[in-house]
DNA sequence: CTGAAAGCGCTTACAG
DNA sequence: CTGAAAGCGCTTACAG
């Protein structure tokens, strides 16, 4: 079923049925009954427009295209929630890609995206992506980053502040009377990570802490588990060990919350907990997990009227730093 | 960059341009030089496809639509993570929409792939959906379903053997000298759900266990929590009490897990417990959870499989149930 | 063996 | 006020 189809039952052209159906102003010209057979003879015979044809003609597709780092990720399967429902409210519908932290298959995301001509892509961008990012700006394909972001880089992006978000959860440890404070984070060199270390160092500077070098602890993604329990080991068999420790991520938190049940220390009596991102398990945990959690809700919004405006060329690049929140519970005493 | 500006520059026909570009057989005809030079060109200028045009002509988008119940769930998530690398493969883009078990919501998502020319669509198909999929079906747009399923039509579908699951998950438990199973399950009228009902009632009656009403319990969606604690503390406080508890979600067996958990009950000595899919804190409670794992892995990679071959038009409906793997933790005793 | 031309299904500027 | 025609950027059947 095709607009032609409709039209040449009706005995009218193509235009004036797409004039209708679209409800363009020029369907004002249309006589009132004319229109009205169109609109039944349509619904009747169940038209289906045909998208491409017409995002071939208008250059717009109405679809955004998302690249996260792991769509099975429980951190972007929840922004792509929030992020589909925001998008389908203004029309547009998503087209997703995981980049797997690879700048190959990032750059090789953008450009099938491009290909397929999406308005605009909203991108978890992956370490050493600057250049691609910067092509992608020379070619006017309008985008916005979403959790990271770079340094010194004009780019659009919506984040949290990762900075404050450790900050204060060091200052809430001090304020406990914890000052031997142990950090077990990711050996990675993505900005917004490194932003949570340096939440750690300073807020430890500010109250005068002296930052101990055994009491940070890098562990390298591919040995995740082993190297989180010998960090942890290390702190705690210390001359002077720690009273305290703090994990910038979700599995991080996971790995050393197992390891510290294992060895029998009691949270937070021991050693107090917070934790960064949300978690299943952090309720259910013999105790509950003080941790940092992200405002995904805003953080997807954010990012999609963000790039939606960009797509209408309306204002300039946002750059939004959102507010973490620290959700108290037991483990930090 | 167009490529007839490719063209124009080469001094060949579009034509030319495009049986070179797409090594097309035609290509053969172009001399080898000025087939060099509009690769040369092509890469030079950067030229990118427009592949909406490409679409329109061939009627074909490389895209497959695929419809979840909640792509925030981590089931959906990765499922949609192995379809996405599966379908990339093959040179596909997967568009996603979550229908929130919703059919009104499934319907617009249809809609919306079909307008978009999804060349076919996995669907988790929910509830009360056969008029729309018979209706999908007579226009014949290829899909597949993917673990959910209607008994009694004739809809390619890809899903996992929810009977058999349960029903070896109970022989599990007999074994071990349990015979007083209670079930907690979901109120629901989705055939894969019940189907994981029936198993445990048949796999009881096999073993000439009598069925006692007051051991199943069945929990509507939106009182999850309360309704497993109230349920389970009446099978806890029967006069006859259970000595085995079978989940059949994850979220149930999560607040399962906690009810247990503060009513003291030493799990498995007092009850035993299996669970249903997987679950980060399964590995995190005190002891180790045994549960009935689905092969998520394959159940993707046959659901993309199929649909690919279904746009093909190669082969039949694919009707495939795979079998369920038991996970022994300490669970189960 | 080669190239010009039609056509995919729409939208919309333009001539009458 | 109306309708026929051009055109979006490709692919490919077809005439020379």
């Amino acid at each position: 079923m095709l607009l032609k189809d409709i039209a040449k039952i009706v005995g009218v052209s193509s235009a004036a049925v797409s004039y209708v159906l679209n409800e363009h102003p020029m369907a004002a010209r249309i006589g009132k009954e004319v229109a009205e057979k169109i609109r039944k003879t349509a619904t009747e015979l169940n038209y289906q427009p045909n998208q491409i044809a017409r995002s071939l003609k208008t250059q717009k597709t109405y679809t955004i295209g998302l690249i996260v780092a792991d769509i099975a990720n429980p951190f972007s399967a929840q922004i792509a929630r929030i992020i589909e429902d925001a998008a389908k409210q203004q029309g547009y519908t998503v087209l997703f890609g995981s980049s797997d932290e690879n700048p190959e298959k990032e750059q090789g995301l953008i450009r099938t995206m491009m290909h397929r001509q999406v308005d605009g892509i909203i991108i978890a961008a992956v370490g050493h992506s600057e250049e691609q990012l910067h092509d992608l700006e020379s070619r006017g394909l309008p985008f916005v980053l979403i959790d990271r972001y770079f340094p010194g880089e004009n780019f659009s992006y919506v984040a949290i502040d990762n900075y404050r978000a450790t900050y204060e959860a060091v200052q809430l440890l001090l304020s406990k009377g914890r000052t031997r404070i142990g950090l077990v984070s990711l050996e990675t060199e993505l900005f917004h990570l490194l932003e949570r270390n340096r939440g750690y160092r300073e807020a430890l500077e500010t109250h005068a802490i002296p930052i101990q070098p055994a009491f940070q602890h890098s562990v390298p993604l591919h040995r995740l588990r082993d190297e989180v329990e010998a960090g942890i080991s290390r702190m705690l068999e210390a001359e002077e060990p720690i009273d305290a420790l703090l994990f910038t991520t979700n599995l991080l938190a996971l790995h050393g919350l197992r390891a510290l049940k294992l060895r029998q220390i009691e949270i937070p009596r021991d050693i107090a907990v917070i934790a960064f991102d949300e978690a299943d398990f952090y309720d259910l945990f013999p105790v509950s997990v003080t941790h940092i959690s992200q405002p995904l809700e805003e953080l997807g919004l954010a990012a999609t009227d963000s790039i939606i405006r960009e797509i209408a060329r309306k204002g300039k690049p946002t750059q939004v730093l959102l507010p973490a929140r620290l959700v108290l519970g037991a483990s930090s005493g």
